[in-house]
DNA sequence: TTGTAGGCGTTATCAG
DNA sequence: CTGATAACGCCTACAA
């Protein structure tokens, strides 16, 4: 291959022209670049990134943590990062942690390792160094695209997951639900809590009383909407309508529910939460809060490429709430046009 | 941070005792060894994989293209290249292409740039290097995890797409239907030939003829299966089942069907392809062909390693083909159980 | 506007 | 088993 040299002869120009002409052409004479541009078309030059970045301390990586990308909510989230990444001539690594804090504290080691120049969160775990910072040098550039603990310092965008948890159970209180079960995701995450909280918000906004009985945990999958129903409907407690946390266990739910030959909505209401974009195809289509996954993702790859800037320019580590959205389709109506069967 | 010569002072050994320690501790004595590893723990030193890399020309990255990871279908795929690829000290760098032929070829030049080592490919293009090799040196390593035309030498991975849609309509057959509609995928794209003409074959095999108006193509997504179903509805020409060239859109067909009161498998009975998660979960659960996603995602990254050895311990470029399964679930059954309405 | 030269942190060769 | 040293290819003062 080619290298920075050759095209340095073949233009008849010094090494740190060529250097200049591909990173800052405004220093160059025009003609010069001309020259050096045809050199490098006639060796198929083209600059290792590797040389570069070791003179630079810089890979130009952000590495993504996720669980899974095997999950419509955090691929998208991806999509949305490799969009403005690619945008500002950054790549984005993945990391798949299946929530396995060591291989995510491995992941972070990347960065001191110059794989990578920060990292993005999609996780539920926190890498060590966060906590323990090493004594000398600062803590890495780390973005977090998920709820953590609000006293965590961390530069991050989410969405109000309280207001919106609150804002479906309000729209079924209105509808005429006075019994709203809710199945919610793995008990011990905070993102969890936080949507089990906006349920409760809900309730109490309604003047419903909350009632332990009527709370199914998953895990967010859909499998677990369909066993978390099942438990609900053999509970023997009555409701009339089902806040999920979100579309997956939304979905599964419904599959129950059709399963057990009870209609949806007119014995049952299910909402959800994210609305992937099989929901707008179930049957009957879901309702749910839009979540701006995409865009979350654009705005935490925004935060990363602030925290990536020199010291000296660095706007402070802020907070990006994004908006959210109700989304009513077929799967919520009024309570009680037919009575349950069981 | 503390780099190589830190850690050889600190420990009283030269560099190349250091890196020796770390690549091939075999070669060094047990006891050097641990002193290393103290003074490693000590400054907390973290090898620079930018200088290394630079050193070996490798950046150990691979680049996987996708038109888009917004899918569950491809998003299984990196899961699977993402697994073999952590097992091999390798990461898996993102490149969305959304179909676009420039964006590939740029992702294709960040392996000359040394941004990444060798290119998997889950896309309909094909960079233009594949095609104008550079005059002197190799093509680079790419693995194709798609349907190419075949007389393209790449090493590839892939299913049967032609056997597992003729499965399927013979599935159909065998229940007794005559009249079988397909939804395609577009008819741009090899797969979607591939997929038509396995539909084609089995249609043959069971002695049916093939009707022109009981296609209707679609471009994969939920949208365009419910559109082409709308489609066949109205486009007058009998038939009692559907073959969907994959889940989605046979999720959206399924929607548009539910939506015109349209019983499934009563009137209509509905086939899939891939087996999306989301499928098992449907009303009614999807008949479908296992198309075993993450498998192909981590043979393909096996044949990337493969291709990755220097050249004298390289085996062969060879095609990989994964075995699929139908999975009949409700969605499917025997015809005329009750008249259609319209 | 251009050139010279030092160094980024490793690995690998060669010599002990 | 260990050490000295020359690359790897580029960027960026500094000098002209």
């Amino acid at each position: 291959m080619a290298n920075i040299k050759d095209i340095a002869r073949v233009a008849g120009v010094s090494v740190a022209t060529v250097s200049r002409a591909l990173s800052t052409p405004s220093l160059v004479r025009p003609k010069t670049i001309e020259r050096i541009e045809a050199a490098i078309a006639d060796l198929n030059y083209e600059p290792n990134h590797l040389a570069a970045g070791l003179r630079r301390q810089r890979s130009d990586n952000v590495i993504v943590a996720v669980p899974s990308i095997h999950n419509p909510f955090t691929s998208a989230f991806v999509e949305g990062i490799e969009n403005v990444a690619r945008a500002n001539r950054m790549r984005v690594l993945l990391g798949i942690t299946e929530g396995d804090l060591e291989a995510l504290n491995k992941y972070a080691s990347m960065i001191a390792g110059k794989q990578a120049d920060g990292m993005i969160l999609l996780e539920t775990n926190l890498p060590d160094i966060v906590n323990n910072p090493p004594a000398q040098g600062k803590v890495p550039p780390i973005v977090a695209a998920c709820e953590y603990p609000p006293e965590l310092r961390l530069p991050r965008v989410r969405i109000d997951n309280l207001e919106a948890c609150a804002l479906v159970v309000g729209h079924l209180a209105e509808l005429g639900h006075t019994a709203i079960a809710t199945i919610t995701g793995p008990i011990g995450q905070y993102m969890s809590q936080d949507r089990l909280s906006g349920y409760k918000l809900g309730l109490a906004r309604a003047r419903l009383e909350f009632n332990e009985t009527l709370v199914a945990p998953g895990d967010f999958s859909l499998q677990s909407g369909y066993d978390a129903m099942v438990r609900l409907l053999d509970g023997g407690a009555e409701f009339t309508a089902v806040a999920c946390a979100n579309d997956e266990m939304a979905l599964g739910a419904l599959s129950a529910l059709q399963h057990r030959g009870i209609s949806v909505p007119d014995e049952v209401s299910v909402a959800g939460f994210d609305d992937l974009r099989f929901g707008a195809f179930s049957s009957p289509p879901l309702t749910t809060v839009h979540s701006p996954t995409v865009e979350i993702g654009e705005a935490a790859m925004r935060l990363m490429l602030d925290a990536l800037l020199p010291a000296d320019q660095q706007p402070p580590a802020r907070e990006v709430i994004l908006p959210h959205r109700l989304i009513v389709r077929q799967s919520t109506g009024a309570p009680g046009k037919r009575r349950r069967k069981g």
